[in-house]
DNA sequence: CGGGACTTTGAGCAAATTCAACCATTGTGG
DNA sequence: CCACAATGGTTGAATTTGCTCAAAGTCCCG
C-alpha cells in the first residue's frame, strides 16, 4: 500500500468520525448529495441506519408516516392491497431510490424488504425543518418526485395499453437501463424478486410471468442462468418486443448481435 | 346594492386593473394562492391567456416545454401514444389544474382540448426564476407533484388489478369526489369526454366501457340521461363494485339510498 | 437428505377484445 | 327546413389473450 492510499484511508476515516453521512456511498446518488459539509454534519443528527431481512415489512399501509428513507443496499418492493387481497407493486427500489416520498400523515403503501435492505431513516419532522433552511434540498425533491411521475405515466401506458410480452420486454429494458446508469454495462441482471413479485408489478399472474421468459429463453432474446439470473442475449429484440422505444438504452455488444 | 357592495366591486375592480392575476378565480386553487399581492404583480409580466378550440392540441408530445398552463376552465386530455397508435391517457384535467408539471426539455404527452379550454400559460424560464426568488412556490409545486404520484400510484392498482366494472365505478367515483371537493354536491356527474377517450384512460375499450355503463345502468346504480350526463344513483353501491373504499366520498343522499 | 417455497408447464375457461352492424345525435349544405 | 353525412354510442357474435386450476419440477436452506 502506497503513501497515497494511506492518506486516502486515513482522510475517509476522519471524515467518517466528524459524519457519517460525508462517507455515505449514495451520497451523490440521492438527495444528500446538493448538501455541503457542515449541513451534512446537521442532517446526521436525524438520521439512523436501519436494516431489514428479506421478507420483512419497513413499514405498513395506514401506519403514521414518520421516517423518510434511502436504500444504501438491496431491494424493496412497495405494494398496495385491494380489499380481497389482490396486490399491485407500484414500485421495486434500489440502491440509492428514495422510499416514502410521497406520503401524508399515514403511508399509502406496505413496503418489504425484498433482499436484505439497509437503509438510511430519516425523521419527517426535522426533515422538514431542514427543507424550511435549504430551499435546494426541496428543489431536489421537486426534482425527484418529478421524475417518479413521469416513470409513474410510463408505467401507467405500460399496464393499460401493453401486451404481457410487451410488459416484461419492458421490465426487463427498464432494469438494464438503470443498471447502466449506475456504471454497470454487464447485459446480465439480478432479479431478486419472485415471479409472482413480477406479476403484481405488471398486472400479469405468476404462470403469465413464466411463461414469458420461456417465450424468450426459447427465441434466444434471453438466457436464463437461473430464475433469478437473466442474460439479455438480443436487446435490440428486447426493444422491438417491447413496444416502445429503448430512450436511454446504451448500445452493448448484444444490442448490435 | 348596498353600500358595502359597491366598494366589493370597486376594490375587484382596482385589482383586475394592477393584475388580472389579482381577479383569478382560480388563483386559490392553483399554485398562485401561495404569493402576496405584489409578487401576484410580477407574475402577471408573465402569464398570458389562452383559449383552445375542442378537438385541438395544446402542444404535442416531444415539442419542447416551453410553457406551464393553469386550467381556468374547461376539461383537456393528457395521452402517450406507442408506435402503432395505441394510446394511454395518462389523466383528464379539469379547472385550476395544472398542465405540463413533470415534463423537462420536451413535453412527454400530447395535450389536447376536450371541451373549449380557457388556459392561463407560464413561460416556463421566467418562471423558473420566480421559483429561485420564492420557496414557496417550489414548495406548492412539491405539494401539487406529490398529490399526482399518489394519483398517480392509485390508477396503477387500477391499471393493473381491477376488472373492467371496477375501474367503471373507481372513475366515476373520483370525478364525483373531485365535483364534491370543489363545492358541488350534487348526484350528476357532466362526462364531457368520448366512451373511447375514457377506456383509453382505464385500459378498456370503447365497447367495454359502453357494456359497463349499461350494465350500470340495468342495476340501478347509475341513470344516464344522455351519454355524457350521468346520475350517480346509489353511491354506496358503486363503491361497492370499485375494489376500493370510497375514501373522500361526502355522504350524500344518494349515499343511503 | 427432506421440506418448503418458488417456478414451470399443461388444459380448460372466462373476461375482455375484435369485428360487425345498427342506432342516435348533431351539424351542414342544398 | 330537411336530407344526409359524420361522429359517437350501443349491442351482438366470435375470438383471443391471459387467467384459473392442477400437477410436476427445481432450487435452496436447514
Amino acid at each position: 500500500m502506497d503513501r497515497n492510499n494511506v492518506l486516502d484511508l486515513a482522510s475517509k476515516r476522519s471524515e467518517a468520525l466528524m459524519s457519517p453521512c460525508a462517507a455515505c456511498a449514495v451520497r451523490d446518488l440521492s438527495i444528500c448529495g446538493v448538501l455541503d459539509p457542515e449541513q451534512l454534519e446537521q442532517l446526521t443528527a436525524i438520521t439512523g441506519e436501519v436494516t431489514v431481512a428479506p421478507g420483512q415489512a419497513v413499514f405498513y399501509e395506514a401506519d403514521p408516516a414518520e421516517n423518510l428513507y434511502v436504500i444504501k443496499s438491496g431491494c424493496a418492493r412497495v405494494y398496495k392491497l385491494l380489499a380481497d387481497g389482490r396486490r399491485m407493486i407500484t414500485g421495486f427500489l434500489f440502491t440509492a431510490d428514495l422510499i416514502g416520498l410521497a406520503e401524508k400523515d399515514t403511508y399509502s403503501h406496505t413496503c418489504e424488504a425484498v433482499t436484505k435492505l439497509t437503509l438510511c431513516r430519516f425523521s419527517r419532522r426535522p426533515l422538514q425543518e431542514f427543507f424550511d433552511r435549504y430551499p435546494v434540498l426541496e428543489r431536489r425533491m421537486l426534482d425527484i418526485a418529478t421524475n417518479e411521475l413521469a416513470a409513474a405515466q410510463d408505467q401507467m401506458v405500460l399496464l393499460g395499453r401493453k401486451t404481457a410480452q410487451e410488459k416484461i420486454a419492458s421490465f426487463l429494458l427498464l432494469l438494464l437501463r438503470r443498471q447502466q446508469r449506475h456504471g454497470n454495462r454487464a447485459n446480465s441482471l439480478a432479479l431478486p424478486m419472485t415471479r409472482s413479485d413480477i406479476g403484481d408489478h405488471l398486472g400479469l399472474t405468476t404462470e403469465s410471468v413464466s411463461r414469458c421468459f420461456t417465450q424468450f429463453r426459447k427465441r434466444g432474446v434471453i438466457a436464463l442462468e437461473s430464475a433469478q439470473h437473466v442474460e439479455i442475449l438480443d436487446s435490440a429484440g428486447l426493444i422491438a418486443l417491447s413496444g416502445s422505444g429503448g430512450d436511454g438504452l446504451e448500445p452493448t455488444a448484444a444490442t448490435f448481435a
